[in-house]
DNA sequence: GCGGATATTGACATAAAATGCCGATCTTCT
DNA sequence: AGAAGATCGGCATTTTATGTCAATATCCGC
């Protein structure tokens, strides 16, 4: 694993205008965006081209209402291993892939666990069954504690552009 | 606050199909969609639009490349209110609203912390002064706890549409 | 500050996609 | 089986995306 390449690209305020729209509305045409940020559609739609093949414009996602698809339980779930070997990390990191339910798997710092997941399941009936068939079978994990979403005060993709520049 | 309505309207084996294809990628085309799911233009956008109505597909988003972008440190922050009333986690929901590093903040149960967030910050630095100046300033903040991320193991908006039907 | 090289823009023409309409097909319920 | 309703596919029209090119703006060395 190399470390990846900084950007090569300079993002001027134009750019950032481009990446401030999209990240709050993907669905914009490329006529509504040159709209927004003063341009013609011809550059706009160069800029965001050059800015998806910089990296810095990764994918494109559709956001669905969990709660209108029955899945009304998110758990946040901290997980503590037993070894901190390459071997369990890596096994653990391959079986929590498989599980469609895992919306988030961070390896964090700190003394009380090494990764923190967030899952999103119908209820807790599915939960404890995913928690005992699921998590708690997985080679090395000696630690869990679960913490449940009461109310989503933010949940957003958007990342603060104010630091540019 | 009312409860939100329940979603009346019926998922089919198509819907979910195209459903799963708009949470991998929302910049597919409706011809593209229609080929994947294996229907002709007309009744495949047909479909989105109903999802769209129902409220079943909430937005489209762009995910950006945090560290292009010079964001190189996210951090889990597990936050313990002082009292639990109403003015208190109001006032630090809207204080926590204004700023733009904050990407999630969930409340949450549990006895050690009533407030879990993520946040985004280009460095340790400023993560110390997001911490000292904007977080621990919100009235009522007892117990602060931060983790940071050290990989992104998984890092998806999809939701596990396995439990529908 | 001047001139040239480079990059960026806007307008236009063309290709592709979205959208609305309609008759045909498939479902469902009696 | 038969009729009502829902859903489909094809087609015409409108909107959008894309590529080209000349004009303009920006940057650099002198």
């Amino acid at each position: 694993m190399s470390i990846s390449a900084k950007a090569l690209i300079k993002i001027d305020k134009i750019d950032r205008n481009i990446l401030e729209q999209l990240q709050q509305d993907g669905s914009l045409t490329n006529q509504e965006l040159a709209d927004k940020v003063g341009l013609s559609p011809s550059p706009c739609l160069r800029r965001v081209r050059a800015l998806e093949d910089a990296g810095v414009i990764v994918r494109q996602v559709t956001i669905l209402d969990h709660k209108k698809l029955g899945l009304s339980l998110t758990a946040i779930i901290l997980i503590g291993m037993d070894r901190h070997t390459p071997e369990r990390f890596a096994a653990f990191e391959r079986q929590v892939g498989e599980y469609p339910e895992v919306q988030e798997c961070y390896l964090i710092t700190g003394q009380d666990a090494d990764y923190m997941l967030k899952v999103v399941v119908p209820d807790m009936d599915h939960y404890h069954h995913f928690l005992l068939n699921r998590i708690t079978r997985i080679q090395g994990v000696s630690g869990v504690h679960s913490s449940f979403v009461l109310r989503r005060v933010i949940d957003s993709t958007a990342l603060p552009l104010g630091y540019l520049s």
